[in-house]
DNA sequence: TGCTGAGCAATTGTTGACAATAATGGGAAA
DNA sequence: TTTCCCATTATTGTCAACAATTGCTCAGCA
């Protein structure tokens, strides 16, 4: 529970990177979830240096605060902390996106084949329903619309699987890449890839094929370990 | 209160449950390393309440730093920090140490199927070595060595796979449960179950099929699961 | 006897200052 | 002009003291 991570999922963060003062923001927990915020929607780039004492004025705090929520953010693998050396946003390179998708891959297709088990009539018209309005995004090519129902569907999904420990391995992993997912979502003819294979998940949770539910998952997020493996720039 | 508890990773620590002074014990991450043992080894039971002073004053150190360990560890989920209320040794109820298993299956899956994929001639005789050590530990009884090689078989696959992220998970999710891992070496039989199924994981990684090592592995984890919910007992 | 509530002790949350360490820049020698 | 060394500076690591909160004890009352 806590971290219930609504932050800018797979779509760009609006290019509004100006460093606002956020006022107010006082206890340990408002401090860490402010700047796991900031780091997420961009405005800390990454291998960027967050210097304690700046953060400590952008969010009017101390320096004991702001350290607290440093270690939170490192033990969420968001930041890296190094002795003496001071904490710097995250730089994950693509290798190690592949990695984190890979194990993604693996639990969602346990939640997956839970949720299959699990499912009942309502949560099942459900399913469906976004399926369809997934697919009336795509034809319509609103992206950005799809991409909120994409979300949508995997939150379904876990909620009906009901399995605390996957959804917070699955959320802590998916905060590490959300910059990578966001140059995902910008390759060309994506949604058109992933429709059917959301279609697929949705129809074997609705069948009740644990088996099938899980293969669908793996197969989906397997494309996109394969999505990512072929942007593959360099560096970072 | 409850000096004696007298199980640790997975197998008995022994007897020696005192709690010693732990000497000269500075640096943060010393602090942090040094608590988290303390805690597998069962020197602080589940549940039981870690005061801040009374930490500092064993550590031999100040309230900062075990605060930051204390902080570290909450991120480890080995300890539970409620706000005012200090910190707790988490108590990992029967129900998540299933979750936490059932996640650990697809995982260590990944990485069984991804050390088929890689090993190389070297590796599979050290595996084949450590499938004879068992059999031969298992004839003759000896379920504390028995226990060693399993952790030594669990490594290598994890060397061979060289997934960082997968053994960071694994590790994390490892830690969280060797209170009821050591539960379950004291099952009778259990050794008779498991052999054969390390043996097929040994054997589908040498064999470099990566879908049979990762059904191997399931198939292994999952019987683990069974004996979990076997156990069974109540509260906690 | 059981319950309520105020006061109290214990414990945690927070702050500011100080010490230790790493990064920086300038000056001297080659 | 370049390079190396040392002093300076910025930043983090640590500490001890203070403030705030919690849970408990025990007196008083129904």
């Amino acid at each position: 529970m806590a971290t219930d991570a609504d932050h800018g999922g797979q779509m760009p963060p609006e290019p509004s990177t100006e460093r606002r003062p956020a006022r107010a923001v006082n206890t340990a927990v408002q401090v860490r979830d402010a700047l796991r915020d900031a780091i997420l929607k961009g405005e800390y780039l990454p291998g960027e240096r967050l210097v304690e004492a700046q953060v400590c004025e952008r969010m009017e705090t101390s320096r004991f605060t702001v350290r607290a929520a440093l270690a939170d953010l490192a033990g969420e693998g968001l930041v890296e902390v190094r002795r003496n050396r001071g904490a710097h946003v995250r730089k994950v390179s693509m290798a190690e996106a592949v990695e984190i998708t890979e194990v993604r891959m693996m639990v969602e297709g346990l939640i997956a084949a839970r949720a299959a088990e699990l499912v009942d009539p309502d949560r099942a018209t459900e399913l469906d329903e976004i399926g369809v309005l997934m697919r009336r995004a795509v034809e319509a090519g609103e992206h950005r619309r799809y991409s909120d129902l994409n979300q949508r569907l995997h939150a379904l999904v876990q909620e009906i699987a009901g399995h605390a420990t996957a959804d917070r391995i699955v959320e802590t992993l998916r905060g590490q890449i959300v910059r990578h997912q966001y140059m995902l979502s910008l390759v060309p003819g994506r949604p058109e890839t992933s429709l059917p294979q959301h279609e697929r998940i949705i129809a074997a949770i609705r069948d009740r094929d644990p088996k099938a539910a899980e293969a669908a998952m793996r197969e989906h997020i397997s494309s996109v370990v394969e999505a990512l493996r072929a942007i593959d720039y360099p560096g970072s």
